[in-house]
DNA sequence: CCCACATTTTAACATATGTAAAAAGAATTC
DNA sequence: GAATTCTTTTTACATATGTTAAAATGTGGG
């Protein structure tokens, strides 16, 4: 069986029934590198768990310029949240960093699933929860720390980063220019 | 009856019996300007929701100034996350910018309700998940506007904040320091 | 109304970051 | 393996922000 059911019982208090009834509307899908799964301006019907690769989630500023707010590795949760929240057209897209496999879930379907089992209804619960508090946590890092601290605690979280995801991204993501970066990683 | 029913009834996919199952688990207490409702390093176990003031969540950093990185208004929900999610010590202090009055639900006992009603756990999903869109909403203005517009679009999200909250942490809150507050407040 | 205290603004200077462009280094293709 | 293209680093300069301190303004108590 695969290692995303003991993650999921374990992480979050989810019967190994439940899961496997959770598990039964899961389709396995894979992209290729470079691909977008969610597009700017588009109403997505799926929410997406990432079994193998890397992705990240941009946004387009002002200038026209491509801003990384967000990286995904395996295990994470994709979802246009505006999308899923309001059903409005996403903001940013997300694209594909290295072929993935994905594990997708019909919005409907799960939300069908949240409203008819308390179990699961917990478990969606208790995903957006962690993610409350994942980007808490980065919010707060974001106000209290300076940008040479943040790109070492996200190399230190994410050692092979630096192989999967090019410097012009990770400087965006951490809201300095590619040359602001090359100069921290010049000093250390 | 209070606005706060109609507000969850028809914010969230509440029914009014299960709005009045919640709020029988509710109590309503008043605390006064200056005290801080939740403290750093304590675990808690109370959930609140705003019911009149106005509050600020502030973390301390390494030089031990005070950062603060949420303000909250009528309606929103306060909670320690760390504490709330993973039952962990407090990293942020909660201090009330004024006199409030809060609706106060306990911790085990919101999750006692979570897990024994379908309706309420999905309430309590689509908080969190609201919430979540919030905050990487924040996330994303941070990262791809500059504290001008920020200020800009705090006060105008706000319009009163700038007679309910001090200029000093406003700053802090836009990650800039307040002199710069100032000579953007002297632009304009 | 005046005084003491808190808050906000202004000033002067040092430092960090952005911009634009060139150079260096890697990776890919033929 | 030479050439092309993409990525990263470096340089030089302009601008924005931080720091520290002083001045100005606002507020509440007696």
């Amino acid at each position: 069986m695969n290692s995303i059911k003991e993650l999921f019982v374990n992480r979050y208090s989810l019967s190994p029934e439940n899961f496997d009834l959770f598990y039964s509307n899961i389709t396995e899908v894979t992209r290729s590198k470079g691909e977008a799964i969610i597009s700017k301006g588009e109403i997505h019907h799926s929410v997406y768990f990432i079994k193998k690769g890397a992705v990240r989630s941009y946004y387009i500023n002002a200038d026209g310029k491509e801003i990384t707010y967000w990286f995904g590795f395996e295990g994470d949760v994709i979802a246009s949240l505006g999308n899923f929240v309001e059903s409005k057209p996403s903001l940013e897209t997300i694209e594909l960093l290295e072929d993935v496999v994905l594990l997708k879930i019909d919005r409907t379907k799960l939300i069908e699933l949240y409203n008819t089992n308390v179990e699961l209804a917990n478990f969606g619960r208790q995903l957006a929860e962690t993610g409350l508090l994942e980007m808490e946590q980065q919010i707060l890092l974001n106000q209290v720390t300076d940008a040479k601290t943040r790109y070492l605690s996200l190399i230190e979280k994410h050692p092979q980063i630096l192989q999967r995801v090019k410097l012009g991204q990770i400087a965006s993501y951490l809201g300095i220019t590619q040359v602001t970066l090359s100069r921290i990683r010049a000093q250390k």
